[in-house]
DNA sequence: CGCGTTTTTGAACCGTATCAATACGTGTGG
DNA sequence: CCACACGTATTGATACGGTTCAAAAACGCG
């Protein structure tokens, strides 16, 4: 959406970092001075909120991060981590703000992305919430198959304990959900190695539960 | 954030509309050629899906009825449904549209709006997931007293079906939480009519849980 | 007054959190 | 190379809240 000049106005104020697996990218209530562009690896989008700690979304670049933050208050309402050696651009904040006023074109973009957003958001909602646990982590391995990874056998990059922030439970029930998977042969499980045996069960799992 | 002849032009194109108590205003999944705001009145937004209804929002004008809908697919994602008596005026989609264009202003005013909005949703989702339904009741009632009466005593405008649609729970649910706050002298509780007899602990109940 | 709808109340069942104990894996230091 | 320790993962037992089903009670309306 952006003109060639506008491009390379943005990239002259860019600076690109690399974050080892486990680095914290972005950090919750810090004051939110850049917009953060994912242009490749997987990050995880979370917040703690009274102690609970809350994975919001797993993205793979290239993306932006979490741009809601940047136009609310301008506080970084969420951390971003990463999961994968990734490669970040911070660009101007000032910089980016300005195209809505120059080009209309690339504010109505963001504005339809951020209204789909919100509807996916709410839709997600939803589902979690009337679903029980064993549907959301189906929900949750489906996603790093068809989303993430693309390949059936893959490695998950979260821990137990993540995979429970994710998908809205406990590290215990996650852990004897995936092992509940396995010993119907949904799953092959080796550690953090998993390979999806049963797509359409899953699914089934994924939509039903 | 318009300017006057921008307000001329929308006045121009714009049907005020009065509905009663129970009308539906916006219509899941039909097309959205037009843009709702309420001037005035009560209104739930919610939806369906697999055959289960959830009250997304309750709002009470002046404000614009589901925004998001309008720049996502055209398509309505929300229904939109009177509890009170309200008046809505229906916007030309395209006129409203074209501001983006011409008033960066008004664009950036949006975006921030739809940024707020993401946080907050998210903000009441993690809330609303790991409360119990005695903390969701509590805050619905709360929301009613302070968001959209203003005053201890108010008659709810909707049912115990709907008010557990809206806290995330059943209406036996709904039903049994109600009774319990009265019997505890946290409300009194006559039909419909709902006074807040003790602000603080209903306070407490919806933040602890 | 009677009928249908909504609300309330009770009982049983199920899923999940929580607590507790054990197993596993990796890295450290003797 | 072994013993130990620490973090993570697994497994089991228990308790609790919420849904669900069923039935009674209250309400609203013709």
């Amino acid at each position: 959406m952006l003109k060639d000049d506008e491009l390379e106005l943005l990239g002259k104020g860019c600076a690109e970092v690399l974050f080892r697996s486990g680095e914290n990218i972005v950090k919750q209530n810090a004051l939110s001075t850049n917009v953060a562009y994912l242009k490749s690896g997987v990050v995880k989008i979370h917040m703690t909120e009274e102690g609970v700690e809350k994975i919001k979304r797993i993205i793979r670049g290239p993306r932006y991060l979490c741009l809601p933050s940047n136009f609310s208050d301008r506080i970084n309402h969420f951390s971003a981590t990463a999961l994968e050696d990734s490669s970040v651009c911070f660009l101007d904040l000032e910089t980016f703000k300005s195209f809505f006023y120059k080009n209309g074109d690339f504010a109505f973009q963001i504005i339809k992305d951020l209204s789909q957003n919100e509807i996916k958001n709410f839709h997600s909602y939803i589902n979690s919430n009337k679903k029980q646990s064993i549907g959301s982590i189906a929900e949750s391995l489906l996603f790093f198959y068809k989303e993430v990874y693309q390949t059936q056998t893959f490695t998950l990059p979260i821990s137990r304990q993540e995979l429970g922030e994710y998908s809205g439970t406990t590290r215990e029930n996650a852990s004897r959900i995936l092992t509940s998977f396995h010993t119907e042969k949904i799953i092959d499980l080796n550690g953090k190695t998993i390979t999806i045996l049963n797509e359409e069960l899953l699914t089934q799992i994924s939509e039903k539960g």
